[in-house]
RNA sequence: GCCGAUGUGGCGAAAUGGCAGACGCAACGGACUUAAAAUCCGUUGGGCUUAAACGGCCCGUGCCGGUUCGAGUCCGGCCAUCGGCACCA
């Protein structure tokens, strides 16, 4: 038959009905302390979702997963008399929905607000339980107001390295305030992407490509704000510590941080080739301080294993020590190199290549001239831009050293199953002289102190962060409050926050690496002799501090009030945000960028606790119903709407839930859903039957009745494993667990309301659509979401007899029923009398018997 | 190469060191129906035994070892897949 599907029941008319009434009624909002309705006897608990980019393509299935997870733990919490703070915004500005802007030919401004629309319609009708009164757009100037403020105030502070701390620029003793700002503006080599137009900080670039797009970067010199997030590096990387979050994430902040311990050390250039001075020979063994270079080691225990030293080929101290018959042949080289992307450096970093300067330093430990190379296998952003090579224990000097023929020296002994040469670990010196016969980390002690005495070398620290490159040359960010005058950059006075965008009608990227606000020639133009700032900021700035605004988000004398940010985020209470659900992609950039962010606020006393995510939860990806990857080119990309057309937003947040372990990576299946969808239809003719004229109405089986013995344990059973099941995000098995609670009543004839009282609130969190609409047919008290989260009794879970495994030799060979008091003697003696215990013993003796009450006997034979 | 995660039926998955496979999907059988859909009931890890049913027996959580009365779970060593970083000195 070519008629419409038949609805299992009709969630297409209550489920838009019950949004109505939740939005009519305000059920979810909020009140912040000393707003009406506000119940300082509750605790607090905040649950957050990533925000998302509202981009042209509206959501996927990806997006209600966390999004769900936290919706069940709001209206969980809520249930639990929870004051709960669960909010929901836009991350509007940025590249992905500029990029789409212009490939649309509209404003920024209007595909902004349309896809905006579009999320918010979408993210209703799946009936998620947001505080809608707390909705935040980073792109309004209401909110870029306080990124802005937030930027002045990481400009106006420097980092103290004696307190280890964010402080007003005021307390710096030095000459110029702007060697030291958090924020400052520096030529450096910067990721470049032509197709974009701008510029990208490391963590947007992968592969040598851009996050977003996956065009090419290249690396150009440029005048760029950065960030001083290295400051930080430590901080970031302790305090991860104290944090509930996944090990995975952790391991992947610290990895990024990359913190190393080791040491610098001096190697003076020995016959120093002066262009000024041709009297300098070759053969002057003169130490010449002038042209000292240091390198970072983490292995200083291996100095005497040293037998040459290479410089990236970018230091500019190439210059100052290249001798005249190697000019050519360094300047072709560098050359080659400059012309390579960073992609193909890596690409082809199957073989090295270098040349040598014709320099040589001096080994400070032995006096030894070793000469000087470059190779681009060292890099310049890495600690000095220079190594010693110790090709005994370093790959890639090993094979550097057996390409060009420099001499290897082994001087770490490996343990004895070992071969010496090319051993990287941890062993014993030898052939060090000083160091000979101790373990290497004694070693590298011993060295490093006398590196100190002799005053050629210190312990060092490095660090794989690099300070994060903030400016970007687009249209759709926040436009920096920096203006120029005379060459110096200079605040814009907080009064004249915000600092709004010019209206541009061409807001394409230049290409040239001037960013689109050049164009507006009135705007940039702040008085007489001064210019406005014309980069904007990066993506992430909105990210960084959304979290706090949605604790406050109409205050305009504040970023965020003191005592909504205190009540919310801190104070006596455990945990800032207490669940933060979201993608892995995250790992390091808004997860880094907004902790580094908040530790300067938490510095100057604007925040009150040191980290702001206290306990994060990554929702694992959903594939496509063929095991691959959602995408357009696979065409298996699944739109949460087409879904809830078939089967209703109840049945499509159950499944999201029920499909595996949130955190876990796992295939769509439509017939899941449809699994799923079928249990709700149960719940529902449990309390509903469907009359001669095609009428749902209440079922008279459900009945005022007490439970029987089988249902109450039943019930107080599912109780108990929803709650914890919850508790631990396991919702597929609290699913499940209310499948089997459904399926031992479906068969009952009587059905007492009680039961049913349970099952709608435990299922109320995953399914609020439908345990509403049941709860009001039934005609109980109050609203579903005004009631208590159930308490289970243990004295329902017990019963007088229990089933007790009998095994032999750890082997499963009958079950014995026993009463609950029965005592260990008894159990065994039950045992024995068992005849398949019998029979598998076969006359053998008996060497031990295990009794564990209430669980199992287990008989051990000779 | 380094770091991290994962490995259990035809599939998604469950299992405080104590009955492996709960729950769901798919499949098969049955009830209801003129028929189908929907619904309800039942079977379903593999193998052997038995005319069949009942029953009985053996094997089984990536591989190899270990600890334990007892291991999917703990320990050691491998293998595979996925993710991140990667010439980081």
């Amino acid at each position: 038959m070519s008629s419409e599907r038949r609805k299992p029941y009709p969630f297409d008319r209550l489920e838009p009905k019950w949004q109505t009434i939740w939005d009519e009624t305000r059920a979810f909002h909020a009140p912040n302390p000393g707003e009406e309705k506000f119940d300082p006897a509750q605790p607090k608990f905040y649950v957050l979702d990533m925000f998302p980019y509202p981009s042209g393509a509206g959501l996927h299935v990806g997006h209600p997963e966390g999004y769900t997870a936290t919706d069940i733990i709001a209206r969980y919490k809520r249930l639990l008399g929870f004051n709960v703070l669960h909010p929901m915004g836009w991350d509007a500005f940025g590249l992905p929905a500029e990029q789409y802007a212009i490939k649309t030919g509209q404003h920024p401004v209007v595909t902004t607000r349309e896809n905006v629309a579009k999320f918010k319609t979408q993210l209703k009708r799946i009936g998620f339980s947001y505080d809608w009164e707390r909705e935040i757009n980073t792109t309004d100037p209401g909110y870029y107001k306080w990124t802005q403020w937030i930027f002045l105030q990481i400009y106006n502070s420097w980092f103290n390295p004696e307190t280890k701390r964010a402080e007003p620029i005021s307390t710096y003793r030095g000459d110029d305030p702007d060697e030291v700002r958090l924020a400052y503006v520096a030529q450096v080599r910067v990721n470049w992407c032509p197709e974009l137009g701008t510029v990208l900080a490391n963590e947007e670039v992968i592969d040598g490509k851009s996050e977003v797009g996956g065009f090419p970067v290249v690396r150009r010199p440029m005048r760029q704000w950065m960030l001083r997030i290295t400051a930080f590096a430590d901080r970031l990387l302790d305090e991860l510590e104290g944090l509930d979050w996944p090990d995975s994430i952790k391991a992947l902040q610290r990895n990024w941080i990359g913190r190393s311990e080791g040491a610098a050390i001096e190697f003076p250039v020995a016959a120093v080739y002066d262009r000024r001075n041709e009297d300098t020979t070759n053969d002057s063994e003169v130490r010449d301080r002038r042209y000292s270079i240091r390198v970072f080691t983490t292995r200083p225990d291996t100095l005497y294993g040293a037998t040459y030293m290479v410089l990236a080929p970018e230091n500019p101290i190439v210059d100052q020590i290249t001798t005249e018959n190697q000019l050519e042949a360094v300047a072709n080289y560098r050359t080659q190199v400059a012309s390579k992307s960073d992609l193909e450096r890596t690409d082809l970093a199957k073989e090295k290549t270098g040349v040598f300067t014709g320099a040589f330093a001096i080994n400070p430990v032995n006096d030894e001239r070793i000469p000087i190379w470059i190779a681009d296998y060292v890099l310049m952003g890495y600690g000095t831009g220079a190594i010693m090579g110790v090709p005994a224990h370093d790959a890639r000097d090993l094979e550097f050293a057996r390409k060009f023929d420099l001499p290897i020296r082994l001087v770490v002994q490996a343990p004895a199953d070992q071969e010496s040469l090319g051993f990287v670990g941890l062993g014993v010196a030898i052939n060090s002289l000083l160091l000979d016969g101790l373990p290497s980390p004694e070693a590298k002690q011993k060295i490093t102190d006398w590196l100190e005495e002799h005053g050629v070398g210190a312990r060092s620290i490095n660090y794989k962060l690099r300070d994060w490159l903030f400016s970007r040359q687009r249209y759709w960010g926040e436009p920096f409050p920096v203006i120029w005058r005379d060459g110096k950059h200079e605040a814009l006075p907080e009064s004249e926050l915000p600092l709004e965008p010019p209206a541009l009608e061409d807001f394409k990227p230049t290409g040239t690496g001037e960013p689109p606000l050049a164009k507006a020639k009135d705007w940039i133009r702040y008085s007489e002799h001064a210019t406005r700032e014309t980069n904007t900021m990066p993506q992430w700035a909105g990210s960084c501090w959304y979290y706090l605004r949605f604790c406050d988000p109409e205050n305009d004398k504040r970023f965020v009030g003191q005592e909504p940010e205190r009540y919310w985020m801190g104070g006596d209470q455990p945990g800032g945000v207490d669940l933060y659900i979201g993608g892995v992609e995250h790992a390091v950039l808004h997860l880094l960028y907004a902790r580094f962010w908040h530790k300067v606020l938490f510095d100057l006393g604007h925040v009150s606790k040191p980290e702001p995510f206290q306990r994060l939860v990554n929702q694992g990806m959903i594939l496509g119903e063929d095991g691959r990857k959602m995408s357009k080119r696979w065409g298996n990309v699944i739109d949460p709407l087409d879904v809830i057309e078939i089967y209703g937003a109840d049945a499509f947040r159950c499944y999201e839930m029920f499909m595996g372990p949130l955190e876990q990576m796992k295939p769509w299946s439509m017939k899941g859903v449809e699994g799923v969808s079928r249990f709700l239809a149960r719940v529902w003719r449990l309390i509903m039957r469907e009359n001669q004229a095609g009428e749902w109405v209440r079922s008279a089986a459900v009945q005022d009745v007490e439970p029987t013995k089988a249902q109450q344990k039943i019930i107080h059973a599912t109780v108990k494993k929803v709650t914890a099941d919850i508790e631990s995000l396991s919702f597929n098995t609290a699913i499940s667990q209310m499948m089997i609670f459904v399926n031992a009543f479906t068969t009952a004839d009587k059905i007492p309301v009680s039961a049913m009282r349970a099952l709608l609130v435990l299922l109320n969190p995953f399914a609020p659509h439908i345990t509403s609409e049941l709860w009001e047919r039934l005609n109980l008290d109050g609203a579903i979401t005004a009631q208590r989260w159930p308490e289970y009794d243990e004295h329902f879970l017990v019963e007088d007899e229990i089933e007790i495994v009998v095994q032999v030799n750890g082997k499963l060979r009958d079950k014995i029923t026993v009463a609950l008091n029965a005592t260990e003697a008894e159990l065994e003696t039950a045992a024995f009398a068992n005849q398949k215990v019998h029979n598998a013993m076969a006359g053998k003796a008996v060497r031990k018997v295990v009794v564990v009450p209430k669980k199992l006997v287990n008989i051990v034979t000779a």
